[in-house]
DNA sequence: AAACCTTTGAAGGGA
DNA sequence: TCCCTTCAAAGGTTT
């Protein structure tokens, strides 16, 4: 099997690497041109399909499509230099990004001030940001780093900050980093054709390297791409595929190491230098989490009260008694974080017009079909294809046994989800935005027992008995208004989701 | 080192 | 419309 034999086990799929990715004009060997056309054609056709398989059609609506069809597809390796180089300023690349920039959001008027938005609170097209995160890459003149210029000297300090109600709970709002989001405007030498000249090639040799809103995903090269570009993947290139898929079970590894990797192959020109870690380190800052919702709100709020009168630290703990404490609020006081959490929602949608709380994991829906494409191919080339003790593969990535190569085929259940680790805030900054961005990760929720110890150990009040059946799943009380600490029957994780519903129709705050 | 646990609410997708 | 899944925060615990 020579597309499982690695000269270094460690490094699975290693050799499958991504000369495509190089910068066009690094190509040396003219030969090979056409054929990393061809190459990217493939990929592009792929991640195409796999986008439009993966997005919804509200997402495929609202984010125009600037691709070529998959009809023309086959012609662009035809395309000369210039013309691909046109039909990627066009729709490629350089497509505006739905993020807005930052300092927008302080001022009190969004609609009259400086506002980059239209009536309908859509964003204009001189608003928008050409790919803030490229900024800090290119070497545009005048702009020597994304801090340098996130503040617009234009609009100095003394313009007045919103003063929210509940300066308090919005500060995590207000700590929208600029560092993450600059608006083009405030970059005096900046323009699109800076940064066309500044890029020199049709393809930013970084522009891959940082994550997009997904309308811009098809521009850029698949996280995938290592596996994509496999040189046999192609049927054009090797009539037999299924003898080069890799093995699952190796592309869930190699996933979950490219997603956790700052420096990884998704940029396979990128060396590991300071520069580029520092690169890491703003591509992390570029995962826009959701807003948080009411109990969020109050749980930030209330735990250090909570750790401090019970002498917890366990935040799952700790969760549960603010679980419970959240319940005996009144609907007045609940209303108030219903309130912040509203007004976080339409911030949050007014910095982020496109983004979408799934797209937060979309990209792992990508993966997760690729990796079903990739599964169907492996699960039709025979067994002995690969390596005995990859036959029944087990992957540590998560505690479930890894379903059959061929189950892998539907794509409805994705086990894996791109979540933001646990990661603690730093200290002194409470805000959820992009000052502490999380770093994107390819993490598993493997059903685990609840740990009813800690409930046990922690709780104050008489317990409910029930039984945790998958038959019957248990009813949650009506709010316990008038018992605080009283521990609610156990929910599972999994159908919570259906309990707060029902819970949202008969008891809506 | 990274995932897990635990809570509620919001959002999105599938049936 | 209903149900299910995922992700937001937090930090100790577990793997």
């Amino acid at each position: 099997m020579p597309q499982l034999s690695r000269e270094d086990g460690d490094d699975l799929g290693a050799s499958d690497e991504l000369i495509a990715f190089k910068d066009e004009g690094e190509q040396e060997e003219k030969r090979n041109v056409s054929a990393e056309r061809d190459l990217d054609d493939v990929k592009s056709s792929l991640v195409n399909e796999s986008e439009t398989n993966s997005s919804s059609d509200s997402e495929a609506d609202r984010r125009p499509e600037p691709r070529p069809g998959v009809v023309s597809r086959g012609r662009q390796s035809q395309l000369s230099e210039e013309a691909l180089r046109k039909q990627q300023r066009d729709g490629g690349v350089l497509q505006p990004s739905p993020y807005v920039g930052y300092p927008f959001f302080m001022f009190p008027d969004l609609g009259n001030l400086c506002s980059p938005y239209l009536a309908n609170g859509a964003l204009t097209a001189g608003a928008r940001t050409y790919l803030p995160f490229q900024w800090p890459l290119l070497d545009v003149p005048g702009r020597a780093s994304v801090r340098d210029t996130a503040t617009p000297s234009h609009l100095s300090s003394s313009v007045p900050i919103v003063q929210h109600p509940h300066v308090s709970h919005l500060h995590p709002l207000l700590s929208y980093s600029p560092e993450a989001f600059s608006p083009p405007r405030t970059s005096p030498g900046f323009s699109p054709e800076a940064v066309v000249s500044a890029a020199g090639v049709s393809r930013s040799p970084h522009a891959s390297c940082y994550p997009v809103s997904p309308g811009a995903m098809p521009q850029i090269p698949h996280p995938l791409g290592w596996l994509l570009v496999s040189s046999s993947f192609s049927p054009r290139l090797v009539p037999t595929p299924q003898l080069s898929v890799p093995h699952p079970a190796i592309v869930r590894t190699r996933v979950k190491q490219e997603l956790h990797s700052p420096v990884s192959r998704l940029c396979p020109h990128r060396k590991a230098t300071p520069e580029t870690k520092r690169e890491g380190d703003e591509d992390k800052k570029l995962h826009i989490k959701k807003p948080l919702n009411a109990f969020m709100l109050y749980m930030r709020e209330e735990r250090p009260k909570v750790v401090a009168m019970c002498k917890v630290k366990e935040s799952s703990s700790i969760n549960q008694i603010l679980g419970q404490r959240w319940h005996s609020l009144t609907k007045d006081e609940q209303a108030k974080y219903y309130e912040l959490a509203r007004q976080e929602r339409l911030l949050h949608s007014k910095l982020y017009p496109g983004w979408s709380a799934r797209d937060n994991y979309v990209k792992n829906v990508t993966m997760m079909s690729l990796l079903c494409v990739c599964s169907s191919v492996a699960a039709a080339a025979p067994s002995d294809n690969f390596p005995p003790q990859l036959k029944r593969p087990r992957v540590s990535v998560g505690a479930e046994d890894p379903p059959p190569a061929s189950s892998l085929d539907s794509p409805a259940t994705p086990t894996t989800s791109l979540a933001s680790p646990a990661a603690p805030a730093p200290t002194g900054h409470t805000s959820p935005y992009p000052e502490q961005l999380q770093p994107l990760s390819l993490t598993t929720k493997p059903q685990r027992p609840p740990l009813s110890l800690n409930r046990a150990t922690i709780t104050t009040g008489p317990s409910t008995p029930s039984s945790n059946t998958a038959s019957s799943p248990p009813q949650r009380p009506p709010p316990l208004r008038s018992q605080p600490f009283l521990a609610p029957p156990p929910t599972s994780s999994s159908s919570h989701g259906a309990l707060t519903q029902q819970l949202r129709r008969t008891n809506q705050p």
